[in-house]
DNA sequence: TAGATTGTTAATCGATTAACAATC
DNA sequence: TAGATTGTTAATCGATTAACAATC
């Protein structure tokens, strides 16, 4: 299958919480292209489209299955194929993600929190024990970590960065706000928390006049 | 000025970091838009076409001054127009939100943090005390919020967002993991942080292959 | 069956890029 | 000045939408 653009992998994760939301347990529940259209604000022509170039076919005067819709879903973005993150940087966002639990069925598993000040080291936070970011390379090693999750402070991102990338992990989730410098072959995903208040304040801007 | 898209919003903030990070200290400094797509990974053709839709002109044989480009960006998504928010949920991920001071730069000030348990009630997290949800209306209309930032439950989310609209919020940035549907006049911004992991899973998967 | 819905081709639309004269 | 850079027009490219035959 040819790469699959940000904007359709967008497109996807809005259908694809549609449907399992209104998924009713019956196998058999279908959903048609104008249903998620609508909600999704979209052409039903793009939708169909959408799901073509995943492989999903629908039924005429049917249309589609809904466990279909999701599974297709599921395999294009790898959802099936699981992995396992470490958090590096204990502050109050790296706990508020240590803590949260809605990445399992994502395909995502949490197995490590990492902390560079030693006072913290040892404190439980949810299921995790903080650990010293001395141990991140054997951490890594051991349990086959391939996402590092970066909370740490701009001014530590990217030494923090290179420390995760020369232990082997293969992707980053960067919710700090500088980007990051990476050898080839390592994917990052910037987590830009500016362009939703951006978004915000241009709107309210609107509104005004 | 027409309405500003998406996508350009989000281009607009990337060039605002990349030009405040490296704008030197001397008011003269100028930026090229060879210089802004480099880092940007796009063509510099677009980026003077981004710049001259909010108005900026360059200089030939120049390039940009870079203070008249931050304060342009500023101005068209209204970074200089104060607004109020009130964080509803005062959850791990509120908390972590009402404890960051990375918001005052983009206009946006934090003025209160509400939770329904009332065992939370009167708690101090940052410089905020946690208050009543019941309080929410009263303290809306007093201290003019305009902005509510929804870390609740996905099950409370409608109803809190209900309550917030009523109380003449105007924008909303939502962190549940669930559609809200609001009056026209409102605008909500949904922080899908699962596309995110969408992104990290699906680069995994391709990676592999 | 008739009507509803898909899948696909063709047409449109908009966004990006290329080309280049104008400028300093 | 010569060379670098902008601003703008035209060309290209890709994405979205419209149209409609095929299907159940």
């Amino acid at each position: 299958m040819k790469q699959l653009k940000h904007v359709l992998l967008e497109r996807l994760m809005h259908y694809y919480h549609f449907v399992v939301e209104r998924q009713d347990a019956a196998d058999g529940a279908t959903v048609t292209s104008t249903q998620i259209a609508k909600l999704v604000h979209m052409d039903a022509t793009l939708v169909r489209k959408d799901l073509a170039a995943i492989g999903v076919r629908g039924y005429p005067h049917v249309g589609f299955r809904s466990h279909e819709v999701v599974q297709a879903i599921r395999d294009a973005l790898g959802f099936d194929e699981p992995h396992r993150a470490a958090i590096i940087g204990a502050g109050r966002l790296g706990q508020a993600i240590a803590s949260y639990h809605g990445f399992t069925p994502y395909g995502v598993d949490i197995v490590a929190l990492f902390d560079i000040a030693p006072q913290k080291t040892g404190l439980i936070v949810g299921r995790h024990e903080i650990l010293p970011l001395a141990s991140l390379a054997r951490v890594v090693a051991e349990q086959n970590v391939s996402i590092v999750i970066l909370t740490v402070p701009a001014s530590a991102a990217q030494e923090v960065a290179d420390r995760a990338v020369a232990a082997g992990v293969r992707a980053i989730w960067n919710f700090a706000t500088t980007g990051l410098v990476v050898p080839d072959g390592v994917f990052v995903h910037h987590e830009r928390i500016s362009v939703g208040l951006a978004e915000l304040s241009y709107h309210l801007k609107q509104d005004a006049s």
